[in-house]
DNA sequence: ATAAGCATCCCCGAAAACAGGGTTTATACG
DNA sequence: CGTATAAACCCTGTTTTCGGGGATGCTTAT
């Protein structure tokens, strides 16, 4: 029994490289493609005959992007499987698949091999992610779960942002119509908080959190 | 006149993708598609019945990359075009690509129109990047010569570095068997050199440069 | 040889950072 | 509804940074 598959993608050069990698299987059935999100969806919704097996989806596409269609579909119909690939690795995009019940999750450069692997063993009833975004994945949880405890408030972002970006104590009063002295009981604070010593501390949390441009 | 072009990269679905692409125009004639530089290499060693116009290639492949390829090429047999395609915008990636002559460059993520136009364009003997790219380039040629006369010293280095994983003055004195006041004359050296305000600003240098890890 | 650059050390005053307190105002929760 | 808890705010010292200086050798290149 054939398997019923659903590509959706905006890069026609993707699609069809896909596609000739699926052509040398004689088991898969192509019903659909699309070019963004909200077609997937719209087939699903009228078609009533088939069973659709699998969506394998991009990331970035116009309106619906691949990953409000892959909540939509796990919202929709639990049985139908889906794999998303993706030009890059981004841990919040991974993070935020991996939490809505993504079966796979591939990049863009895999081999075909891969591919089929990853195809064969998501219709096979597991899910399937290669090492890399695995590692990915647990990296990020650890990190959070290490950081989770701290947690800023929209004054102190503001304040550890502007520390890195080098404005003095009175300056940053100054812009936040704020004392000297409360901006000096952020920083104390914030270099408790987050464990520091002084600025370059601070400066460096503020950069790997992005508070601040490189 | 048909253009004959060579197509090199190791990820099947890619180049089956681009084969679709060029398909559709009745005017190109694909003479080759190789798995990596080394195989595009020998072909066009042996090949001297047809003319060759432009070379596709991938920056990543195995053995003989697309870096190593457009400099081969351009160094033995001038006419020959060449078009880069990757998957990422690394900086350095893409200043080495310029400066070897290559005649443009594309992500792999552009859309069917995008490659058509690079290929024209490049045919029609101009060079083609995107704006993105260009953006890129000059960017890192800019930032390049600004950081250029920058040059500090090898105590320099160790004592932002110092500074920047959060060392006290007199810590990083202890260190460094030297006074205090010695500490702090580099520190406030190294604030003018690198024209910062603080200790915030040395940070974000510092880390820039990878003298401390994020 | 001599100028230029590097590494080292020192002083001073103003400004900022840091450490240790504190109060009041929201906000969440039993 | 009250009360815990966190957020936002302020004050007072002491220490450190920061921006001016200047000085002495020691290499390196012209």
């Amino acid at each position: 029994m054939k398997h019923n598959l659903i590509i959706a993608d905006d890069h026609k050069m993707f699609l069809d490289g896909l596609l000739s990698i699926l052509k040398t299987e004689s088991n898969y059935n192509i019903l659909f493609t699309a070019k963004h999100g909200g077609h997937v969806q719209k087939y699903i919704s009228i078609n009533t005959e088939e069973k659709i097996d699998l969506v394998i989806t991009d990331v970035t596409m116009p309106e619906v992007d691949g990953i409000a269609l892959n909540k939509w579909i796990k919202k929709t119909d639990r049985n139908i499987k889906t794999l998303v690939v993706s030009m890059h690795n981004d841990p919040k995009i991974i993070d935020d698949l991996i939490e809505s019940n993504v079966d796979g999750y591939l990049q863009k450069n895999a081999q075909k091999e891969e591919f089929l692997k990853a195809i064969a063993t998501i219709l096979g009833g597991e899910k399937y992610f290669s090492k890399e975004i695995k590692d990915i994945y647990l990296k990020n949880k650890f990190e959070k779960n290490k950081e989770k405890e701290i947690k800023l408030t929209k004054r102190e972002v503001e304040v550890i942002s502007l520390i890195a970006e080098e404005f003095t104590t009175q300056e940053i009063a100054d812009q936040l119509f704020l004392s000297k002295h409360t901006i000096e009981s952020y920083r104390k604070n914030l270099i408790t908080k987050l464990d520091v010593r002084n600025l370059a501390g601070l400066t460096k949390y503020a950069i790997k959190k992005g508070y601040v441009s490189s």
